[in-house]
DNA sequence: GCAGCTGTTAGTGG
DNA sequence: CCCACTAACAGCTG
């Protein structure tokens, strides 16, 4: 459920379920989800209640009534699930009854999902060391960012220090968008390149939430759909290639973005 | 059986 | 300090 638009739709799912609701009952998983005792988890929330929720990258606060927020990341299989029957889904790792019975679970198979509580998502922020959310970020804050870099441009759009909320699948489709070799070096990259990844963040990101919240697909020119390897390039442009770039199984097409 | 996967982190090495 | 790469985490899929 990972990069910033799957998590702009947790987050629209938990405004619709969870808030302003009377926590009853707390039911917790495995210790490793939770990055605090899970008794502190359990006296936080019994007997609050959601008010308000935010999000930063990749990352999902929930601001509760009093004594600050929980704060959700969804590592790569976690997702919310509101229900009204009594069984909790497979792989729950935190429950919650509300006083009107409903219920909502958040599962996680592979347990690379996190839960913290924060004071407020601008403290968790701080001391987690996340920097700018990727929607809210300014070209200028972006051109700075870029400057005295070394590694590749991929790595950098991954880098949640610099910019939260894009992973491998939206960082490459950047670059695709953009017609720029994932393995480009940060410093060899031309103005109008970087203006044009300023744009494409923006406008993937918005273009992939949208299509997320709605239940739509993605545009016909986009990567994503047939991120594959062998798969025909959305421009017909030949076929799409496989690398590795910062750890990470990369798909671009080598005909539009040669490398240098 | 085996490889691969949207995430982060620790360790190694340049 | 910056960056690349690997392994690890755990379960499912092809």
């Amino acid at each position: 459920m990972p990069e910033l638009p799957e998590v702009a739709y947790q987050k629209k799912y938990a405004d619709a379920t969870i808030l302003h609701k009377k926590i009853m009952k707390v039911e917790t998983g495995d210790k490793k989800i939770y990055q605090s005792p899970k008794k502190d988890f359990e006296d936080r929330l019994q007997g609050n209640q959601f008010e308000t929720t935010e999000r930063l990258g990749k990352y999902l606060f929930l601001k509760l009534a009093k004594n600050g927020g929980l704060v959700m990341h969804f590592g790569m299989t976690g997702k919310l699930e509101y229900y009204q029957h009594e069984e909790p889904p497979k792989y729950a790792q935190l429950t919650l009854t509300f006083q009107d019975h409903s219920k909502v679970s958040f599962t996680c198979p592979r347990k690379f999902a996190r839960l913290y509580l924060a004071e407020s998502l601008a403290q968790f922020q701080k001391d987690h060391d996340l920097g700018i959310d990727a929607l809210a970020l300014q070209k200028d804050e972006f051109f700075k960012i870029l400057t005295s870099r070394k590694g590749t441009i991929k790595g950098l759009l991954m880098n949640q220090k610099l910019i939260a909320g894009i992973g491998n699948l939206y960082a490459d489709e950047v670059l695709f968008q953009c017609e720029i070799h994932p393995k480009t070096k940060v410093n060899d990259l031309s103005e109008k390149e970087k203006a044009c990844i300023y744009k494409e963040i923006g406008k993937v990101l918005e273009v992939v939430k949208e299509a997320r919240l709605e239940g739509k697909n993605l545009p016909k020119n986009y990567l994503t759909p047939v991120r594959e390897k062998d798969a025909e390039c959305p421009r017909n442009n030949g076929k799409i290639a496989q690398t590795k770039v910062s750890g990470r199984t990369t798909y671009f097409c080598p005909n539009c973005q040669p490398e240098n």
